[in-house]
DNA sequence: TGCCACTGTCATTCC
DNA sequence: TAGGAATGACAGTGG
């Protein structure tokens, strides 16, 4: 007892509690419901039962256009479906196959019948709204209400009635050509067609444009009578509705694409969105794409849309192939990129590359040397400096890398003015990134990773000083890689006077020279790199060859002790008329051509006079 | 302070 | 014949 008298207590505590978290949601804007899962269910089976409410609302409508349309039979006279015959007629045993193919899927429930008239008030009522909007230009339309039940030359002839959704009174054709349109338009094949056409005309051309006065006058001869297929009984409700009404505004046809770019090219797109007449004005992207897209979306979207279309508008005309000329023009700063190219081409045939051409922007890709901040030299250092070139020695790479820029530089100024905008277009990717530092034009090099960048290494050229002084108005990478005729243009566009020119044929000479002797070098160090590789194998051959000499001399030391010992077993198994064995210091074994062994006496001059003047024989 | 490697430059030759 | 490549030689620079 005790015990439930504390739990109800700690459970009234709780409750207590609970309560006033609720208050407190409620403060907040949330509601007790919202914590309540039963109620939480009943929103829930309520949603479901308005889901199923709406399904069958639109089973209900297509049984409604069933019933309808089985009260219709083609005319296939006039074209039109009129009133089908009571019940009671017998089924026409020559009903075309078009009747059959139409009708085939139609209820056939005679009881469910209605008049033609019933029918046209059903439909009036069941499609209020989506069949009739009625823009103001539209508010005379008569009988918008019942655009289904039109004739086809009523529905599919009239551009007016395509574009703007409204019936509009027809315009009467020839009646030897209507007839044969609409004998055409009531082959089931070409309906089908139609239906497939119309389809991907929706989805890709039928949408407006904004308000084009032209848009609406059937000056369109390219216009499709697509929407024709309206008055196909067989399509269905919502076909009708797509065939009709679906035709959304540019915004969400934007929509579409922004979000989509692969479901129709952007030029085919901006080409189909000026011609395209205005079909629906009375469409809003807030009212129709809103539908499906909420506003946020659709405004990123079309953000998007205007952004590749920009891109594109934009990128078009950049794509115009550019002389050389125009190429080093566009930007100084940025011709070393655009020098690389023609620069690797230029040394295709050299067998070097030395020219360093990729390291300066590896490194630090598209930073001038002058945005480093150890540019600014006072007049006095630059003399200094030009008069003791040594000390403005840098790094070769990074002439190729260096930028006359026009805030620091009235070098550059003429082609810099040629080429403010493509600098600000590739400049743009790195101010995000951009370090204030370096903006400011200070130390520090971008992409530096284990030591600061050498002294040397920030320092302007001689030629580049120079340049500098004398106002050369081209950057010194240009100088130097510009083709010969390019060069040579540039020189004819700009008045130099003696002393520029000379200075700038000098800084292409020395700057080829530089190269040239870079690459000399190398070439230099690759022979020699190889010479001494070939050492090195003529020298493994040379051991080799000693240590097979060192084996056959030893070999041949062992062929000749074998040789003696045979000698000397041959000879001592020589014996003369009195059995004694020949002294081999007296005698030896000589052989002939023929191969015939001799014994011949060893002529001992000395010794045999020695010996025959001691023992004459 | 001398050595050495690297680099730029000049002069020359060759293509 | 001009332009450029190739190369030996010299000199400056920095480690």
């Amino acid at each position: 007892m005790m015990m439930e008298m504390e739990v109800m207590h700690s459970t009234q505590k709780d409750m207590d509690l609970i309560d006033i978290l609720w208050n407190q949601d409620i403060d907040l804007g949330a509601r007790r419901e919202v914590f309540d899962i039963n109620h939480r269910q009943k929103e829930h089976e309520l949603r479901r039962q308005r889901e199923l409410e709406e399904e069958k609302k639109l089973h209900l409508m297509q049984e409604q256009e069933k019933a309808l349309l089985a009260q219709l039979q083609l005319d296939e006279e006039t074209g039109e479906y009129i009133p089908r015959p009571p019940p009671s007629a017998p089924l026409q045993p020559t009903i075309t196959p078009l009747a059959v193919t139409q009708n085939a899927g139609f209820t056939q429930d005679t009881g469910d019948s209605m008049s033609f008239d019933e029918c046209l008030q059903l439909l009036a009522e069941t499609f209020p709204v989506e069949q009739t909007p009625t823009p103001p230009v539209c508010l005379d339309a008569p009988d918008v209400s019942v655009p289904m039940m039109m004739s086809p030359k009523q529905l599919a002839l009239s551009p007016d009635t395509l574009s703007s959704g409204q019936p509009t009174p027809p315009q009467r054709m020839s009646p030897d050509l209507e007839e044969a349109l609409l004998e055409l338009l009531s082959l089931p094949e070409l309906q089908q067609c139609l239906n497939m056409q119309m389809e991907d005309t929706l989805q890709t051309t039928t949408y407006p444009l904004p308000a084009n006065a032209e848009a609406q006058t059937p000056s369109y001869p390219n216009y499709p009578p697509v929407q024709a297929p309206i008055f196909n009984p067989l399509n269905s409700i919502n076909d009708v509705k797509t065939n009709s009404l679906n035709v959304g505004p540019a915004e969400f046809m934007n929509t579409v694409d922004g979000c989509v770019p692969s479901m129709a090219p952007s030029n085919a797109f901006r080409q189909i969105k000026v011609d395209t007449p205005q079909v629906d004005t009375s469409f809003s992207g807030e009212g129709f794409g809103g539908v499906f897209y909420p506003a946020a979306e659709q405004d990123e979207c079309k953000s998007q849309h205007s952004q590749e279309e920009n891109e594109i508008m934009c990128d078009s005309p950049n794509k115009v192939a550019f002389t050389h000329m125009e190429l080093y023009s566009l930007s100084p700063g940025d011709s070393f990129d655009r020098s690389k190219q023609s620069l690797t081409a230029e040394h295709l045939d050299s067998d070097s590359g030395v020219s360093t051409n990729g390291s300066p922007n590896e490194r630090s890709p598209g930073r001038s040397v002058y945005g480093s901040g150890s540019f600014g030299y006072s007049d006095s250092e630059m003399e200094e400096m030009d008069q003791n070139p040594g000390s403005a020695q840098s790094d070769y790479s990074e002439m190729f890398s260096l930028n006359f820029e026009p805030d620091h530089l009235t070098v550059s100024e003429p082609v810099s003015e040629m080429t403010e905008q493509p600098q600000e277009h590739e400049k743009k990717p790195d101010q995000g990134n951009a370090d204030p530092e370096e903006d400011s034009g200070h130390d520090r090099a971008p992409f530096t990773k284990d030591k600061p960048k050498k002294r040397s290494d920030v320092r302007l050229t001689r030629d580049e000083l120079r340049a500098k002084s004398l106002n050369i108005p081209f950057t010194v990478d240009m100088i130097i890689n510009l083709p010969v005729d390019d060069f040579n243009e540039l020189m004819s566009k700009h008045q130099l006077n003696e002393a520029q020119l000379a200075l700038v044929r000098d800084i292409r000479r020395r700057g080829k020279n530089k190269v040239a002797a870079q690459n000399c070098r190398k070439r230099k160090m690759e022979n020699i790199v190889g010479l001494e590789g070939e050492l090195d194998s003529l020298k493994e051959e040379r051991d080799c060859l000693l240590d097979e000499k060192s084996k056959n001399v030893t070999s041949l030391k062992e062929m000749k002790r074998q040789l003696n010992s045979l000698y000397l077993e041959v000879f001592s198994m020589l014996r003369d008329e009195k059995g004694n064995s020949y002294s081999t210091s007296d005698y030896s074994l000589q052989q002939s051509t023929d191969g015939t062994v001799f014994l011949v006496p060893r002529v001992k001059k000395t010794f045999r006079r020695g010996e025959n003047h001691l023992s004459p024989l």
